[in-house]
DNA sequence: AAGATAATGAACATTATGTTCGGTTATGCA
DNA sequence: TGCATAACCGAACATAATGTTCATTATCTT
């Protein structure tokens, strides 16, 4: 049988690409369920079948976008932002809409606190005994994770011309030149 | 001749307080004009005759607040960032409420981009002849408005022990680090 | 005290939200 | 192929916020 209904999975597509096509055009904070269904052409009913709000359809939408930050920020040891580079390239239209400028601060807000997540680990790992986790480093460790995501975002609204890898350098630079 | 109509400094100061005590309680997004006169009492067509919506009353409601962030950044050369780090240790409670947590990213972002512009401005000033202002060089200023901007916040946000002094003295830094 | 100005509150049109339900259509599976 | 099922539709409804208008009332300034 089927994993799904292809109903459903029609559905949902069509939900999610009228989302990603508004953000671009009008920006996430200001677009309505009713936007989204009208561009959709689907039923509102419809609508609140599968999600319950924007948000969901944001975060649920495509799950498959979310587990490849995730993985670009959890891998192991240190961050793998190259992951999140090369797929934010090979994704261009999506990565603009959720980490652009018009993508509204949830998508970026959530990658922030995955990043200062992995900082904090790998702070603790390298901790020499008798240092503690200081309201300082607290700060830092706030300070870089914002930096990254600030910069993804310009990057990847500006179209700019650095490749995967400097990027990638970039930050391990700030990441280095911050915390150590 | 009085300066301004008292009743006119009573209407707008019980909004603004309004809207300060509102998004310590339930955040700026999910805050509406309903809530806000309805905690000012104040009848609906008053607030219109002020303002046109809550973002106006958010940034017009107290220009001295706005004021005091601009001196802070702009003052001559360099940063001024103590200026604010002391206003906002005399004005917690407004402080906690347009720039922490709960304060929603309009103020935040105003303040990023007035920091952007100031280090910028003197980046081109100590520029070697034949220097030019690369896309790296952007994406760093961006990563040091940023980084400034969120500590800034978070500082606010939880209150935290460290005194005007060192927060200058880590902001400082900080721009020394990433920019030079 | 008188005239000017601001605040009020009720009404109204508009828009979005979220839910319900009977009817229609597409899909998966036997 | 046929048929039970589930997904979709769409209309209706209650609720809530927006932004405007206007006649009335309260308050300020001089």
């Amino acid at each position: 049988m089927r994993k799904t209904d292809r109903r459903i999975e029609r559905t949902k597509k069509l939900l999610w690409d009228a989302l990603v096509k508004l953000i671009l055009e009008k920006g996430y904070e200001s677009l309505t369920i009713q936007d989204i269904i009208d561009e959709a052409n689907i039923g509102r009913s419809t609508f609140y079948a599968h999600y319950e709000n924007k948000g969901q359809l944001l975060f649920n939408g495509q799950p498959h976008f979310f587990e490849k930050i995730r993985k670009g920020v959890e891998q192991g040891d240190g961050l793998a932002l190259r992951l999140i580079f090369d797929h934010a390239r090979d994704n261009r239209y999506v990565a603009k809409a959720l980490l652009g400028i018009n993508g509204g601060q949830m998508v970026k807000d959530h990658m922030k606190s995955l990043i200062k997540y992995q900082l904090q680990a790998d702070n603790k790992k390298e901790e020499k005994p008798g240092e503690s986790y200081t309201a300082k480093k607290e700060l830092l460790v706030e300070a870089t994770a914002s930096a990254i995501v600030s910069i993804i975002s310009l990057w990847i609204e500006k179209e700019m011309d650095l490749d995967s890898g400097e990027m990638t350098e970039l930050c391990e630079n700030l990441v280095e030149c911050i915390l150590k």
